[in-house]
DNA sequence: AGACATTATTTTAATCCTAAATCTTTTTCA
DNA sequence: TGAAAAAGATTTAGGATTAAAATAATGTCT
């Protein structure tokens, strides 16, 4: 058995560790682009899915979110023009979203962005370094918290 | 210069994982005890700060969150008798909160349902493991959020 | 002492998130 | 076919959080 205190320890640095750089982040997209990660996230979503665009729930499960959740943050975007939704006409009860070309295009510049925010947090580790935080973080086991974050993404 | 994708991938896995354990932490805090993570690192906070308690302010910083959350988050543990806040006699602009008989018997019981939690989740982790994982948390660069939490915890 | 700035906290308005209720459309099945 | 069940999305109510405005008490300076 391990000691306990070190686990504790582990545990706050891990999550101190993540909202720092999330909040970092946070800000700096508020700041230079107006928008929060939520939002950034939805674009990068639906960016990735090209054309087709992504229905509300498949938006909701890549986010891990609640479809609730997904309807508020989407509105904002399609209020700015950066998203579109349209009924899908095959089923009535379905939403699809899509980025429009304003909202590809603001994405673009916020993905290079954010690539290099993280790149630059990240930039004290070596490859080797960064194989092995990944190998460590897989090794956690939170009960509940479905592990299976694209299991259509194959 | 390290592959970018590996490195947002990194990331990726980081929030995942430390957002993963966070709700499930949370999850059980509410089904079990009725109380978010919120308000048992409030509790935890005025336990440790024992007696003499905690002005607002000292609060805040330590959970680092602003003073209005502070307010927020102590409002419903006040209501339900687990939290007392009075005046400082010293300076009536002063909230200082402390915890009563009854939050400290709830929290003793919180915190050990906690560390077990976190425990389990630990628990494919090996003592040098676990000194790697704090070691590269530790290189993360995340501009903009003070690094500095305790720098009064001496 | 009086006025002005400073400090400590609370309040307010907004975003992000969830769970539960509701609404609409589709599916099932007797 | 028609009623009930199921599915997809939105709305609603509430918690957690922040930034900014408001409130209250203290300090400072002349």
């Amino acid at each position: 058995m391990i000691d306990e205190r070190e686990v504790l320890r582990s545990w706050l640095d891990l999550l101190t560790a993540a909202n720092a750089l999330k909040k970092s982040v946070d800000t700096r997209f508020r700041c230079e682009f107006g928008m929060s990660i939520s939002r950034f996230d939805v674009m990068s979503a639906l960016d990735r899915a090209g054309p087709e665009g992504l229905r509300a729930g498949a938006l909701s499960q890549r986010l891990r979110v609640t479809e609730g959740n997904t309807t508020q943050v989407t509105a904002p975007l399609i209020r700015e023009g950066l998203v579109k939704r349209s009924t899908d006409p095959e089923d009535k009860r379905g939403a699809v979203f899509r980025l429009t070309r304003k909202g590809e295009k603001l994405f673009a510049k916020m993905a290079d962005s954010h690539r290099q925010w993280i790149a630059d947090a990240f930039a004290g580790f070596s490859e080797p370094q960064l194989k092995s935080l990944r190998r460590l973080l897989a090794r956690l086991d939170a009960p509940g918290a479905a592990q299976d974050a694209n299991k259509d993404a194959a």
